[in-house]
RNA sequence: GCGCCUGUAGCUCAGUGGAUAGAGCAUCGGCCUCCGAAGCCGAGGGUCAGAGGUUCAAAUCCUCUCAGGCGCGCCA
């Protein structure tokens, strides 16, 4: 079934095209009017404004408009009445048969309820996490791997071909420095007295991987040059520290259709032939023994530098070439998952989209702002430089990747987030992630329970059974239940991955009143049965959602 | 100084231009002989940072001010 919005609005459309057709209404545009799910029960089910946008038009009042075109909705089948109510809002009520159709479909598309075809099928690409090969996934990279996931998903589900990606950063001076640093650590652990450049990593995890390399190398580079060593050091770390990545991503929950490699641009020689491209469109110049893009002239703030004096390269060189090629691939939208820290960056990338001729409105990028990690209350310090930082590996296996995963998607991407570690592995109440896992789970416990007592739940959905279902918790939740394609269509639209966890919230906060409230499982079969598949749909719902984020719909916690 | 983000209940945050602004936590008071108490019921709590403007209608859109965060390299 098509989203029941969409319905209503396919009604008031057909509603004002017959009134307009009688000569009661002059205007031919609809306007974009909104209809909403009512936010009180004495609205109706669904309300429009569209009587007051069209108001102004037809210069009349307009509760004048809205008497007009109320009987024409209240015609329809699925309607039982039609209000005009306040300053003019049309307030919808619909047959209860409607709202239990909806149950049906559930119950018949199971894991599919929930998916579209909004999104046309059109190609989506989203690049996130992107870490440099050079050290540990912190819990920054965490958030924005749970958000990129989970919108990939949310994306997919409403119809669009969805492309994961991870960009890495496999050449440069970082990967100098990472190879500097592990070669220096090697020689140390070798017995050699070594005194640390300020600029090189000194985490633990540099001794790890020197020790590796020892256990796998010998003693072969312990009185090496560094300038012969540090490119085999480099190469042999970035690897390493790669292959600990896509293992931390992976244990997260994240898997990518392709890892871009940085290397393979500059081995395609894609660097260079972006550079010729944006030459021909007459963007290049070279100042100061440097070559620019001008960006400006695309709406950024300053000239950006491609080679340096030097003669070496800028990372955003790399990065033209990388977004040119992603643009290249033929996706519809790119998307970009950053740190916020990186939203200085924007304009240079649109500007390079717009330069190579592209309306810019196919990339689309996506803020992660800083993790706070807090334990009972209080910051846990953070800072890479200082070697200290908290890892991700340490937080899902403390707190668990359910647990992570949910609380990184709790908040608006760009929003400030607390993370309370104590909060997020405590089993108490105040735990977010249990009680919507715990819908489900009690849930599966209660269809355990009735078929112990000889209840299924029912196969066929004659409306007798049906109509048993017809206090107002019910319909409520049924209606919410109704309602969740539509939040991942516009999930999806929006690009925000939170609304699908607030919309689980809320469906767990009409479940657990309406399961304190009511006895499922009764002497009346009837009515049982009817329960059940109201309870069933509402765990299949959950579990859909939860598969979005990411985190598990356990039957038993 | 310029740019981006944020400012909503004691705290953490939701809120596609619509009707009396919501939730969780915290606080206080209740509910398990009965399908899972990781749950439920009830109470209190608001100048939507402030000032203008647009609109029939503004937490939402525009302008300015204030406060916080981040960014303004031939760094990545």
């Amino acid at each position: 079934m098509q989203g029941m919005r969409q319905g209503i609005f396919e009604i008031v459309k057909e509603a004002l095209e017959s009134a307009r057709k009688d000569g009661l209404i002059k205007t031919g545009e609809i306007p974009a009017c909104s209809v909403d799910t009512s936010k009180k029960e004495e609205f109706g089910d669904y309300s429009t404004n569209v009587a007051m946008l069209l108001a102004p038009l037809e210069k009349k009042p307009p509760r004048h408009i809205a008497e007009v075109i109320k009987d024409r909705i209240a015609a329809f089948p699925q309607v039982e009445k039609c209000e005009v109510a306040g300053p003019g809002f049309i307030n919808i009520f619909l047959k209860k048969s409607y709202w239990l159709s909806v149950l049906e479909d559930i119950v018949r598309q199971g894991s599919g309820f929930g998916r579209s075809k909004a999104g046309e099928g059109k190609k989506v690409q989203v690049e996130f996490v992107s870490a440099n090969p050079t050290g540990p996934l912190h819990i920054g990279h965490g958030r924005g791997a749970a958000v990129g996931d989970a919108l990939a998903n949310i994306l997919k589900a409403a119809g669009y071909d969805v492309a994961r990606e991870y960009y890495i950063n496999d050449v440069g001076r970082q990967m100098e420095t990472l190879g500097r640093s592990v070669f220096l650590r090697h020689q140390e652990l070798l017995g050699k007295k070594i005194t640390f450049p300020e600029d090189s990593y000194k985490g633990e995890y540099i001794k790890e991987v020197a020790a590796d390399f020892i256990s796998k190398n010998g003693e072969r580079y312990k009185e090496a040059l560094e300038a012969d060593a540090v490119p085999v050091f480099s190469l042999f770390a970035g690897g390493a520290l790669l292959e600990r990545i896509r293992k931390d991503l992976k244990d997260f929950g994240v898997e990518f259709e392709r890892w871009y490699s940085e290397k393979s641009l500059v081995e395609k020689g894609l660097i260079e032939a972006t550079i010729e491209e944006l030459k021909k469109r007459g963007c290049i110049y070279e100042a100061e023994g440097a070559l620019w893009f001008k960006t400006t002239g695309f709406g950024d703030d300053k000239d950006r530098v491609l080679r340096k004096a030097d003669g070496s390269r800028t990372y955003f060189a790399s990065d033209i070439a990388y977004h040119r090629e992603k643009i290249e691939r033929g996706f519809d939208t790119i998307v970009d998952v950053w740190g916020a820290d990186h939203h200085g960056y924007e304009g240079r990338v649109r500007a390079l989209v717009k330069a190579l001729g592209y309306d810019d409105s196919v990339l689309k990028i996506i803020f992660i702002q800083l993790v706070a990690l807090l334990r009972k209350g209080v910051p846990v310090p953070m800072g890479k430089r200082e070697g200290e930082f908290v890892t991700l590996r340490q937080v899902m296996d403390e707190v668990g990747v359910d647990a992570c995963r949910f609380f990184f998607l709790m908040r608006r991407s760009d929003a400030h987030l607390d993370f309370d570690l104590e909060l997020a592995k405590s089993q108490a109440p105040e735990n977010p992630v249990y009680y919507v896992q715990y819908c489900h789970a009690r849930i599966k416990s209660i269809i355990g329970f009735a078929r112990e007592k000889g209840a299924g739940v029912p196969e066929n959905f004659d409306s007798r059974l049906l109509s048993r279902l017809d206090q107002k918790d019910e319909v409520e939740l049924i209606k919410h239940l109704g309602s969740f394609g539509e939040v991942v269509e516009r999930s999806a639209i929006a690009m925000e991955p939170h609304r699908v966890t607030f919309y689980l919230m809320e469906l767990a906060g009409l479940f657990h009143p309406y399961y304190n409230k009511n006895r499922v499982v009764t002497e009346d079969p009837e009515l049982t049965g009817a329960r059940l598949l109201l309870c069933g749909a509402v765990a299949t719902v959950a579990a859909n959602g939860l598969k979005l984020l990411g985190v598990s719909a356990p039957d038993k916690m």
